[in-house]
DNA sequence: CAATAGGGGAAAACCGGTTTACCCCTGGAG
DNA sequence: CTCCAGGGGTAAACCGGTTTTCCCCTATTG
């Protein structure tokens, strides 16, 4: 009542293991005849291959890995992530290849994470999330040989491909549309300083920022210093995620600023969030569970050995709503 | 420049693959100081355990697995998955057990993963979230025998273990507190009907019931409907998500009805939305991360054959804030 | 002092596929 | 008719640990 394994199946068949093997490979070296005798045989028997046994003679792990820092973006929070990891599922169980997850603390964890997989051989490759400036992941990985796509980074950085947007064009797209409506004192609650998501956007911003952890409690507060604070008030602001645009829409009404008639707002990140909101919030329209789809491609590309080649970055769309108001 | 074996280690230290072996694994048969010899040269190598050599000659994978159904629940919209899985990983990453992910379209398919994932002996135990009533699950993973713990089930459903929190003792005390405050009129926008949490909870509700996606969408929808209906109108409404509840109080302040003074909301999962909200939510806490740090951590019990024991259920708690009053 | 238990380690089998080397047999080319 | 290519398959090595078997040598016991 044990599991079978390809020494039953030959047995069976009357052949060796070898040509078992083959034929369950769909190598020449068996007849057609045969080949069908033991397929069949391997049905009956429920036969599964052993990963542990492929992965040991032929190297390959068969699954992919992605780690990510907890406290570093609020995961618990964020729709983002879960989005992103929905694509990259979606992608990877079409192709029966299992996700590696991990969390941990800190950035020399997760290299440290991604060493051990790749010493005991337990992905064949992974996926870089949450780039920041002088992130010594690509370097690393890089080094060690370990297959890799960075997520959210220029095609080429530290040698890895990369699977992006073109955020940078998204954010002056943002910024001539405010400015068309008449908005000159522009505002943005911004994610992480050193991440590369928020560097490429401040590349394309003009006007006061202030930098928070993407946590609603953080937009709320960010919001109210950019409205309270001394000078002249915003009368734009642009947000890196909904979830912090809704926490700042919260923040003016508490202070009886209307909006869009005193301050418009726009959300990065479309999503539930930002539909549901009163006013229905202008957003960026980003297709992240897409973008879990073609970096999970990418990947196994790379792991195959196949084509380098991308097309050009998508450009998020800017989804006008109830929110944004000429001046 | 390939990496080190244990072949390796056993030629530099003047030994055999075994004693190398014995002393990698801290077992008898080997003087200590061969031993420290042998360590010090594994270190000095660099050398780690290949998993799927030692997957394949002890028949342990050293990884434990999670599926989950990406329709039933909206989780790309919840906090709730990604805080159970933080408090999962939290406790595997710690004892450095590798997660397997992936999400199906539906229970045949999350069968069928689990399957394939047991007879490759991808893993050693997998968790089983989100379980229905008739759920075919747990005969399915009992049959094939593989260990496996129901996160949110109670102990022994099926012949398996389970982790839980009383919420059935949680509702009740949500409608007594309601009742305490004179409301007679009590309704509930549910979960997903067939799904045990919320059958557990309609076991202790009193009320008209409306049942949704947990997405705010239908959260909204189901406030409308309850708040509009023919009849009376409910002077205090219970939801069963975080999502639901803010996306309610939205639908009444479009509505024109006032939040607590007409009409009292109660939220299921405390996060940072029901805090931020306006007036904040009574909420009924619970603890997700913690219930991820005690499904993992009975799975690895289970797993090594150890300790069945399971403390009693913890209750959640209820938060009163701003959207409950006194009718 | 002989008998014996047991520690330290070598040798080899084993886990379940994959791959290489090689052999036999048949059919077509020269 | 002989030579050779190639299809069909067998036998065995191999991947990198784990575990069992067995042997030698020393220290303890009666």
């Amino acid at each position: 009542m044990k599991r079978p394994t390809i020494a039953d199946i030959a047995r069976r068949a009357g052949v060796t293991k070898s040509a078992v093997s083959f034929a369950l490979n769909d190598r020449g070296g068996v007849s057609a005849e045969t080949r069908r005798r033991i397929l069949e045989i391997a049905d009956e028997l429920g036969w599964q291959r052993s990963s542990a046994a492929s992965a040991l003679s032929h190297g390959r792990a068969g699954a992919v890995g992605l780690v990510v820092d907890r406290p570093a973006r609020t995961l618990d929070q964020e729709p983002y992530f879960m989005q992103f990891i929905s694509g990259v599922e979606s992608e990877l169980s079409a192709r029966d290849v299992p996700l590696l997850l991990q969390m941990t603390a800190d950035q020399e964890a997760q290299i440290a994470a991604h060493r051990r997989w790749w010493a005991e051989r337990r992905v064949d490759g992974v996926i870089l999330v949450d780039l920041c400036v002088d992130d010594p992941r690509p370097a690393a990985i890089t080094e060690m040989g370990l297959p890799a796509v960075v997520a959210g980074g220029p095609d080429g950085l530290g040698g890895l491909p990369g699977v992006w947007d073109d955020e940078e064009a998204a954010m002056r797209a943002v910024v001539g549309y405010l400015r068309a409506l008449g908005h000159t004192r522009l505002a943005r609650v911004a994610g992480l300083r050193h991440l590369m998501h928020t560097v490429v956007r401040d590349r394309a911003f003009e006007g006061t920022v202030e930098y928070t952890d993407y946590s609603g409690e953080a937009g709320a507060k960010a919001t109210r210093a950019l409205l309270t604070g001394p000078g002249e008030r915003p009368t734009a602001i642009v947000y890196d995620n909904d979830v912090m645009a809704v926490a700042g829409l919260g923040v003016a009404r508490e202070l009886g600023i209307h909006v869009p008639g005193e301050l418009s707002l726009v959300a990065w990140d479309d999503s539930t969030l930002t539909r549901l909101a009163h006013p229905a919030l202008t957003a960026v329209s980003v297709d992240i569970f897409d973008r879990g789809v073609r970096t999970a491609r990418r990947l196994l590309d790379v792991i195959a050995g196949g084509n380098q080649e991308t097309g050009p970055p998508a450009v998020p769309e800017l989804v006008p709503r109830g929110s944004t108001e000429p001046v």
